[in-house]
DNA sequence: CTCTGTTGTGCAAACGTTTACATTTATTTC
DNA sequence: GAAATAAATGTAAACGTTTGCACAACAGAG
């Protein structure tokens, strides 16, 4: 096991025959040091190669100017936008942002990053969409009010904390409008792992736009994803053998339409001409090479998101006085491309 | 400006009543303990909610067990496989992994995140390909012998530190074998930026091929891209404006691939019918919701070096002796898509 | 009952900073 | 030129851990 080793303030303070504290007041540009003295001090500091530890100044300050983000799978291409946001804001703040991944579910490291970040290493961290099961990782933030944080898409009812939502209940209810508007009246849903909220909501908005039209959902028509969505395939297939088949199906996500989409092919149908389909997230990037026509979609401003959380973090951590937690809802937009047209049977 | 707050190591000792010493001794399951006194210690801390801190900590051992990660652009989808990696043989040591993103080409992010991280917040740095022209970030670290640390694709003679590096030549060189194997002989290049030695690896190495082959290359057969991958649109149009156009082009990489095939089809030409076109990286993403055929490419193991470069800093960090510098050289393999068939001219 | 060894604990120094306070030095002001 | 004030620097404590060392308690051996 090897350790550290380094030059530090005293060395320099040796070397330009100064206290340690005249040091750290040039390296912090704060309180007045003699011109000539200050050049002394950054001559020995150039000469030795000096850089202050960040452990130590941490330590004593109780900050550390760095900001945590722990999501689920870094690499999914469903954060790109969101990363995006994330480094955009990163810039123009003068915080560090440093990202954590947990891959899959693995709920006991998730738990372990969240207390190794908010235990010295960072002054705020930023959660996106901890499954409702990560109760461990709820119940530790639950009674911690050291830190600041902010959690994107999980609205747990436990937390207060800043939370930046989006509207899966209104998203989906305007995408089944849209289906509505053009002209559809047999439309099915195929809903997500049912162990996610965001699954419900989405169905909840999809029953919702379906009530206020006045028409009543076989049940059938709701067919649930286990928590892969490959099995989107199969949920597809079962709408598809029904004697009244849909002629357009609303999909909780991006990645299952691409499976209904890739199932409706698959047995000759037509899409959109034959049965249309519409996802959720206006994902640019598809499971395994998808090729078939672009999704239309549901957009949620991701990027913002990213932007906003940081932001809204630095701004708290700079604010002397008490600021009141935000709770924001971001609307979501109707992205309209190939994969839904007019309803042509009556 | 909040600072943090929380109980410490001497509020669980007085708690437990006994000492500080104690306390650390079985938070940190070193040496014995009488098993009643453990049994206090841990009471206490559960009734106190106490974790140890990782600034104090850091600061004595002079290690924070933890790598870190600077990229230049985490969310481009490039990094995929890397990141995967990255997260896949995290899980499998007892390191904390943290990513760093600087956007574009910002050097002094860049410089600033390394020497962050390199002053005690992480005991070990894995970099991904620098440009070239990040001096400040090389002359940095070539000064630094205090933390071990990869250069992933950036063979930088100043430094000596371990080098995980991708056979460009080598795969270039492939590439064009595979394209005159089909029976092509008039293929063009279209080089990426030229400021990054990748694209004159890859440049050498399509030289090479032609040379060994015997085929004179017309200078007009080698196209540069700006900075901009975008810029390949304008490159690939040049070549079919020559009297004597191509029957193939290999680009630098698949990005700058999919502009020559938009360009290609834009003006009619049939892709591979009537030219064919290769990329490098094996990109599963292009840019900009690319809709023509799969772009046949030169697949390089990022997955694999990304496991490599955390499995070699956690062995080394864990190592009494001092271990030699490692120096691999990762080779590449063609993926044939849809991009390339046989030279059907003579 | 002393001696030696083991085992479990506590004491205190150390890690590298920052910062309130004390002290020195320089600059006014009269 | 002394007194008063301002400016620059130094002193030392503090931050929350870990760990070498000393010490106490207690065992077993003689």
């Amino acid at each position: 096991m090897k350790g550290r080793k380094g030059v530090s303030i005293v060395d320099v303070a040796r070397e330009a025959k100064v206290s340690a504290a005249t040091v750290s007041r040039v390296v912090n540009n704060i309180d007045k040091v003699k011109p000539e003295v200050r050049q002394k001090v950054l001559d020995a500091i150039r000469d030795l190669g000096y850089s202050p530890n960040h452990a130590a100044r941490a330590l004593v300050k109780k900050r550390s100017n760095c900001i945590g983000i722990v999501v689920n799978n870094l690499h999914d291409p469903f954060f790109h936008d969101l990363i995006k946001g994330f480094e955009m804001s990163a810039q123009q703040t003068s915080y560090a942002v440093m990202f954590c991944s947990v891959l899959g579910g693995d709920v006991a490291s998730k738990e372990q990053y969240v207390r190794y970040l908010t235990n010295g290493v960072v002054d705020a961290v930023i959660l996106y969409g901890s499954y409702l099961s990560d109760k461990s990782v709820i119940n530790y933030l639950k009674d911690t009010q050291d830190i600041d944080y902010v959690m994107i898409e999980n609205d747990a009812e436990e937390l207060n904390c800043n939370k930046l939502l989006i509207d899966n209940f209104g998203g989906a209810k305007k995408a089944v409008e849209y289906l509505l508007q053009k002209g559809h009246r047999k439309i099915a849903h195929i809903c997500g792992n049912p162990n996610k909220k965001v699954s419900r909501e989405r169905l909840d908005g999809y029953l919702e736009a379906m009530k206020n039209a006045g028409i009543e959902v076989d049940e059938r028509y709701v067919q649930c994803t286990s928590t892969d969505y490959r099995s989107g395939y199969a949920c597809a297939n079962a709408l598809f053998d029904l004697k009244q088949p849909p002629t357009a199906i609303f999909c909780s996500d991006d990645a299952i339409a691409s499976f209904a989409v890739r199932a409706a092919l698959d047995r000759g149908l037509r899409v959109p001409e034959d049965i249309s389909v519409m996802g959720f997230d206006n994902q640019t990037i598809l499971p395994d090479h998808y090729r078939g026509p672009d999704i239309t979609s549901v957009n949620q401003p991701l990027y913002k998101i990213g932007m906003d959380s940081v932001k809204l973090l630095s701004e708290r951590l700079n604010s002397d006085e008490e600021m009141e937690l935000v709770r924001k809802i971001y609307q979501t937009e109707i992205v309209e491309k190939e994969t839904v047209t007019e309803c042509k049977v009556e």
